[in-house]
DNA sequence: TACTTCGGCGCC
DNA sequence: AAAGGGCGCCGAAGTA
C-alpha cells in the first residue's frame, strides 16, 4: 500500500485532508451535559429494572443452577449453552443452526429471533441499553473538556482502501437506526449558542463512484436518471410485485439485504437468508395489507429452502429463486459491471496492485471482494475529504463563525451560524454538486447532497430533511405540512415561530 | 494487573 | 472461484 509518488493528486489531497480533519478535531463538538449525566443514571436504571425482571423467570434459575456463583447475565457463551445444549446437559434445548469461527454457539441477534421467551426479548433490549451506555454515553463522558466540548479524532491513516476512521469517541458510529437508541444518544450532542447543527450527505456516492470506475451503461442510467429506481425495480423481481404493489419498507429490504450485498460480494444463499428473516422480522406487506409470504406463495414459493452450498436449490423455494433473480442482475441488468469486475480482479492478479482513480496504488494480498470494493470506497470518500477541504477554504476566506464539527464518510457535520446558513448550504451545493466535478474529471455522473437541519435549540436527534424547492435556492421541509419556503434561514425561524405557538 | 482474542454490534 | 467491503469499542474469557 502505498501513495505514488508519480501523482501528487493523492498526496495533496492527504495533507490537505489532514490539515482539515485536525482542525475539525480541535473544534470539537458541543454536548448537553446535564442531559448526559441525566441520560446515565435513567440509562442505568432503565437497563437494572430489566435485569431484575429477566433473574425473575425459569431461564435465570436454570442458568444459576448450572454455573452457580459463575452465572453471568452479560455471557454470551453461557447463554448458548443454556438455550442451545440439550436437556440432558441441562439446556434448553433450542436449535441452533450455526457456529461461530471456533465453534461456539451463535449467539447473535439473528441467533436469537426465533427463540420466542420473554428473557429474550429482554435480552436484546438490555444488551442495546448496555451498548448505549458503556459506548456512547461513557466515551462521550470519558472525552468531555471542561467546556462540554469531545473532540473525536479523525485519522487518514488506519483504513487499507484509503478511507478515514474516527476514535475517542467514534464518530462514525452514533446509533442512528434504531429510534429509541438514536433519540437517547444523539439528544447529547447540540450546537453552540446561535448555530445549529447542519448534515450533509453525498446521495449514494458509491454507487455512483462505482459507476465511473464499471461504467456500466445501465448502472449510469440508474444514477444518472432520477426518474428510476434500482431499488425498486430489483424489490419488484425478488416479490413478483408491481409498482403499485411496493412498499417503502420491501424497497427497503431488497437495497439493503440485496442489491448493496450483491455490490460487495455477497451471493444468493446469504442474501436469500437475510431477505427471509427480515420479512418475518418486519411481517411485510404489500400495499393492499396481503402479507409478503403470503403473495410469495402464491407466486410459487414454498419455502426458503435448504440454503446449503453444497445442496442445488430446490424448483419452488425462494433459495432458488434469488439465484435467479443474482444471475439476471449480474449477466442481464448489469453485465459491464460485471466484465469490470472479471477484469479488474485479473488485472490485480497479473500486477499485484491497482490505482484508485483518486491517486493511491493499493498493493499486498488480497481477496476478489477486497480488490473489487475498495477503489470504489475509498474513492468516494476521497469525493467527500477535497470537498470538506474545499468548504473550509470558503469559510476562512469568507471569515465565517460557521465550523466544520465531524464527517462520516459521505457526510458533513457543521455547526452553523444562524446568519450564515444560506451561505453555508449554497458553498456546500457548489463545491459537492459542481467544483468536485471539476477537480475530479473522471467522475461522470452527477453527484447531489441531501441536506438536514436541527432546529435552533435542538440536538442532533432534531435533524429534519429540506429540499431546495425551486432553482432560485428556496429550501423547505421534506415531510411539508406547512407549505412554507423561503430561505434556510427563514425555514428555522419559522420552525422557531411554531414551537412557540405550540407551547 | 495487563494483555490478547473472540464475539457482538454501532455506523457508512 | 468464492461467497458482504471498511472501521472502533465493548465485555467475557483466557493467558502471562
Amino acid at each position: 500500500m502505498s501513495i505514488r509518488p508519480d501523482v501528487h493528486f493523492g498526496y495533496n489531497l492527504i495533507h490537505q485532508g489532514i490539515a482539515t480533519l485536525s482542525r475539525i478535531e480541535s473544534n470539537g463538538i458541543r454536548v448537553d451535559r446535564r442531559y448526559l449525566m441525566k441520560a446515565i443514571s435513567s440509562t442505568e436504571k432503565e437497563i437494572a429494572v430489566i435485569k431484575s425482571r429477566m433473574r425473575d423467570t425459569p431461564v435465570w434459575d436454570l442458568w444459576t443452577k448450572r454455573y452457580g456463583v459463575k452465572a453471568n447475565i452479560d455471557s454470551d457463551d453461557q447463554l448458548g449453552h443454556i438455550l442451545f445444549d440439550s436437556k440432558e446437559k441441562m439446556g434448553l434445548g433450542y436449535k441452533s443452526t450455526e457456529r461461530t469461527a471456533s465453534g461456539r454457539y451463535k449467539a447473535d441477534v439473528a441467533a436469537l429471533e426465533g427463540i420466542d421467551l420473554p428473557f429474550i426479548k429482554d435480552l436484546i433490549r438490555v444488551g442495546k441499553l448496555d451498548k448505549a451506555l458503556s459506548t456512547n454515553f461513557k466515551g462521550i463522558l470519558r472525552e468531555l473538556d471542561g467546556d462540554n466540548f469531545v473532540h473525536p479524532v479523525f485519522n487518514l491513516h488506519i483504513a487499507r482502501t484509503f478511507r478515514s476512521s474516527s476514535d475517542n469517541p467514534n464518530f462514525q458510529n452514533i446509533p442512528v437506526r434504531d429510534e429509541d437508541i438514536a433519540k437517547l444518544v444523539r439528544s447529547c450532542y447540540i450546537a453552540r449558542d446561535g448555530h445549529v447543527l447542519v448534515e450533509n450527505d453525498f446521495k449514494g456516492i458509491e454507487v455512483g463512484v462505482s459507476a465511473c470506475y464499471n461504467r456500466d451503461p445501465a448502472l449510469i442510467a440508474y444514477v444518472k436518471d432520477a426518474s428510476l429506481d434500482m431499488h425498486r425495480d430489483i424489490a419488484m423481481e425478488l416479490f413478483f410485485l408491481s409498482k403499485k404493489q411496493m412498499s417503502k419498507a420491501i424497497r427497503h429490504v431488497a437495497k439493503n439485504k440485496f442489491v448493496f450485498p450483491q455490490f460487495y460480494g455477497s451471493w444468493y444463499i446469504a442474501c436469500a437468508k437475510q431477505i427471509w428473516e427480515e420479512i418475518e422480522k418486519r411481517d411485510l406487506k404489500l400495499t393492499d395489507g396481503t402479507p409478503l409470504k403470503k403473495h410469495l406463495y402464491l407466486n410459487g414459493i414454498k419455502g426458503l429452502g435448504a440454503c446449503d452450498a453444497s445442496i442445488k436449490p430446490e424448483p419452488g423455494t425462494f433459495e432458488r429463486h434469488v439465484q435467479e433473480v443474482e444471475r439476471s442482475f449480474w449477466d442481464v441488468r448489469f453485465k459491464v459491471y460485471k466484465q469490470w469486475k472479471n477484469k479488474w480482479w485479473e488485472e490485480y492478479q497479473r500486477r499485484g496492485f491497482f490505482d484508485t482513480y483518486t491517486g493511491f496504488r493499493i498493493s499486498g494480498p488480497m481477496d476478489r471482494n477486497q480488490v473489487i470494493n475498495y477503489p470504489v470506497q475509498g474513492s468516494a470518500f476521497h469525493c467527500l475529504l477535497w470537498s470538506l477541504v474545499q468548504i473550509q477554504k470558503e469559510l476562512d476566506d469568507r471569515g465565517m463563525r460557521t465550523v466544520l464539527v465531524g464527517q462520516i464518510h459521505d457526510s458533513i457535520i457543521a455547526d452553523v451560524a444562524i446568519d450564515e446558513i444560506d451561505d453555508y448550504l449554497a458553498i456546500v451545493k457548489d463545491v459537492t454538486e459542481v467544483r468536485l466535478r471539476k477537480h475530479y474529471k473522471w467522475i461522470n455522473v452527477p453527484l447531489s447532497v441531501e441536506c438536514e437541519i436541527c432546529p435552533i435549540g435542538g440536538t442532533w436527534f432534531n435533524k429534519r430533511e429540506v429540499v431546495i424547492k425551486d432553482d432560485s435556492f428556496n429550501w423547505k421541509s421534506k415531510d411539508d405540512k406547512h407549505n412554507w419556503s423561503g430561505s434556510a434561514r427563514g425555514l428555522i425561524n419559522f420552525w422557531q415561530k411554531l414551537e412557540k405557538e405550540a407551547a
